[in-house]
DNA sequence: GTCTATACCTGGATAGAC
DNA sequence: GTCTATCCAGGTATAGAC
């Protein structure tokens, strides 16, 4: 009823903020290394420390919980990755693109497992996320690639595949990591692979599309 | 005990054969849909028209249906690709290579989706039967690969990049057909935009290898 | 080889004391 | 806000009649 928050609301307030976090934070690691159907509330509860009950009293449901830890992944997906830049042309901007696609399947792995998880399961949520971005974002920058081509620096390509190929390229680096380490006869991946991957796929995209600039 | 089998074990025979066959086919279809863990041996039961302990009569576990499963397209899925013939060169093979994955991404999109979520839920099953595969398999194309860089006909490049970057762009139209579908503003994926995605990949992998001939 | 009935267990979710 | 105890649904697997 007060406008103004009392300190023990305040309080309240801090410890629901950081209940919360734990709990998304060790869901996100839970999910990814169990599979979305596999993990139990009670996996989650048991590693942040806390009992089932208390999970639950902060997400009435394992739905309502993936779909929190899926809301903050997709948030954090999207900041990590600048847009594209008209002026500094098709080879700076898909460089730096594929760049930050890579740096973000490495550092965020169990995030881009969950999201991928989500798709092939084709969870709705996810979906409906995808289809209210990809109207607005898509858009723009079929638009950026139409300038680059009518200035004659890149060929005319299919944004729609451009674009599905590199996320393919570069997510198969943290969500079928188990084969790439295979394939690279590695127990682990280490820096140099994710720069080698990084050059292979942009000569890749580069020569396809025909960039000259 | 007996060598020769007498027709009532003929007649087993068959009728074994045939509902393995069944339950083979029906869980396919149960687990691409359903997801792995979220499949039930009940939905699979209903689903053949079988009732549950028949089941695993035949399977003991899911586990073991899940594996014969696996295994029915694992083996399918190496039938269904040409391999390397090194004197028709590059780029005659590596159009019919990516043309074949995609045809195989369209055609198998269960057995497909199957294998990519037993893979990013790091199935040791898949995982043994790839480390076994890969070391017989990938030292040949990069046999294959080196001969025709010798020989002028494309630019030395990572062979075990190359086969992450094909198997990933062409395997996303069948796992992250969804993804696909929202990118296209499409209901369903059609002839004309698997043709697509061949042109597309094919341009780009032919350009980043530098092929000539 | 087929199928009904059931044992046994695990998981999600909540009531209610603190 | 925390947590113990518990309910109940649904899952795997099997025993045993046919």
């Amino acid at each position: 009823m007060s406008e103004v928050k009392r300190p023990k609301d305040q309080l309240k307030a801090h410890i629901r903020a950081q209940n919360q976090t734990l709990i998304l934070e060790t869901s996100e690691r839970v999910f990814a290394r169990q599979g979305l159907a596999k993990t139990t509330t009670q996996m989650i509860a048991d590693e942040a420390g806390l009992p089932k009950a208390n999970v639950h009293y902060y997400y009435r449901s394992k739905k309502d919980l993936l779909e929190a830890v899926l809301e903050r992944i997709l948030r954090l997906w999207l900041d990590s990755v600048s847009e594209f830049n008209v002026e500094e042309g098709p080879r700076h901007n898909l460089t730096r693109y594929i760049s930050e696609k890579i740096d973000q399947s490495r550092t965020n792995k169990n995030a881009s497992k969950i999201f991928a998880m989500a798709l092939i399961g084709e969870e709705s949520f996810v979906l409906d996320y995808l289809r209210s971005l990809f109207v607005t974002e898509l858009s723009r920058e079929k638009a950026t690639i139409q300038i680059w081509v009518d200035q004659g620096l890149m060929q005319p390509v299919s944004t729609e595949h451009l674009f599905i190929s590199i996320w393919a390229m570069t997510q198969t680096y943290a969500d079928f990591d188990a084969q790439v380490k295979i394939m690279l006869q590695k127990d682990n991946l280490e820096e140099i692979d994710y720069e080698d991957a990084k050059l292979f796929i942009t000569r890749m995209v580069l020569a396809g599309c025909g960039v000259t600039e």
